[in-house]
DNA sequence: TGTATTTTTCTTGTCGACAAATAAAATGCA
DNA sequence: TGCATTTTATTTGTCGACAAGAAAAATACA
């Protein structure tokens, strides 16, 4: 696995940064399985430099929660909670109608266009039926909602719930294979409507639906595998 | 200053998180100001261990935003975002409602008793005209409140909004100087009634009257000083 | 004297090496 | 063979040193 570059120029200080999002992105779509081990030492090698460095990143991730440390043994991808699943819904829940009536309330003319922009994103990513890019361009519109409210608390809290919840997404998607339901879009573009409207209450009604339409799908889901998955 | 322990012997990963919890206790409680440098050399020699350790627990702080780094040149402790201030306490708010709406529907009898244990030791904090120990024990009054809802998300967002919230407090306290209302006690109470009473609509209302009590309180203080103390 | 350029200084970022802690393997013994 | 104990191996945590980057100080030049 060749995938660094070769020439050994790297600004001073980008490197941690470059371990962090990569192994950030790695974690969150599932490409290193919750559970998987983490060697320093490995990574030290695989990105062509020290320790050190390799060491803040995970940090970092560990502060975050993607990463769980054994003091003095060793270091994993954490797992993905399933017993307390419904605990998370609740506060995605909660945070999608919170911020869905902020952007009803304070939005301006420009928070749409970007809104739509990644609207657009996420309906062309349903009909390449590309998981990754359905999941990443869904939590971008609806963190682009977010900002719309213009409460940074409630956006970087908002951004945090969708970035954890990208695993789950990931496992429900995957489960699909094939014919992604049209309705997801559906509902993106009545809520557009309803925050370009002004009107509070039926975004608010929205985003609570919008999310527990999911919610209730992806409960349904792990319903069934339950106790089959418990491990991964 | 030789507040550090003379014999060398010191265990294997526990200076990091040492030096994590004292900085991150001076800082929250002003101890250091906002804006003030950190210099890590110093920090090394005054808790007589290497860089790394200390850059570790450094790095942590940042990921949660109490010091920012400069690259390549300096690290301080963040400023109070005094321009956004209405934006958190929106999100305090917010969280002390859904907190004390789930305590009152989930709550068991052994969670009343951790919470009446933090309420008489924010009582004992007041009435010893302690303010460090008041915002202590109100902190954790109401993350007891939140752990009694049994929401391990909403708990975790809570605390984080709580520990920001405590610079904040500590400038409104301190303008204080003599003589506390005890009416923040009385709410207190009020609150704890009724989440016993399992009446979910009367915490919500208590819990929502009491942060904004706060809230207009803080609020009035810092528009008088708008101006003067923009740098702190 | 005032400005541009070089030099110095100071702090951070990175490295390689070593020590401690724990798990795994090997050994001893009944 | 089965179990306790010692030895080895592996991985993390810590250290001291050095180099890069940027601000501050010093110098050159008009």
């Amino acid at each position: 696995m060749t995938e660094t570059d070769s020439l050994p120029e790297r600004k001073r200080g980008s490197g941690v940064k470059m371990v962090y999002d990569l192994l950030r992105d790695e974690i969150l779509d599932l490409k290193i399985a919750p559970g998987s081990p983490i060697d320093e030492v490995q990574l030290a090698e695989r990105f062509k430099m020290s320790r050190t460095p390799i060491r803040e990143a995970l940090v970092r991730l560990a502060g975050e929660g993607l990463i769980e440390t054994l003091p003095n043994r060793s270091t994993m991808v954490s797992n993905i909670d399933f017993m307390n699943l419904h605990t998370f819904f609740d506060a995605l829940v909660l945070m999608y109608r919170v911020t869905t009536r902020l952007a009803a309330q304070s939005h301006r003319p420009e928070d749409l266009a970007v809104i739509r922009g990644f609207h657009e994103d996420y309906a062309a990513a349903l009909s390449a039926r590309n998981h990754i890019a359905m999941i990443a361009t869904n939590a971008a519109f609806h963190a682009a909602i977010a900002e719309a409210g213009r409460n940074p608390y409630f956006t970087g809290l908002f951004r945090r719930l969708l970035d954890e919840g990208r695993r789950i997404l990931q496992l429900y998607y995957q489960s699909y294979d094939e014919h992604f339901p049209q309705r997801f879009v559906d509902e993106h573009a009545a809520i557009i409507a309803a925050i370009e409207a002004r009107d509070i209450e039926e975004a608010d009604r929205l985003g609570k639906a919008h999310a527990e339409a999911i919610v209730a799908q992806v409960q349904k889901l792990f319903s069934r595998n339950d106790r089959l998955d418990i491990a991964l």
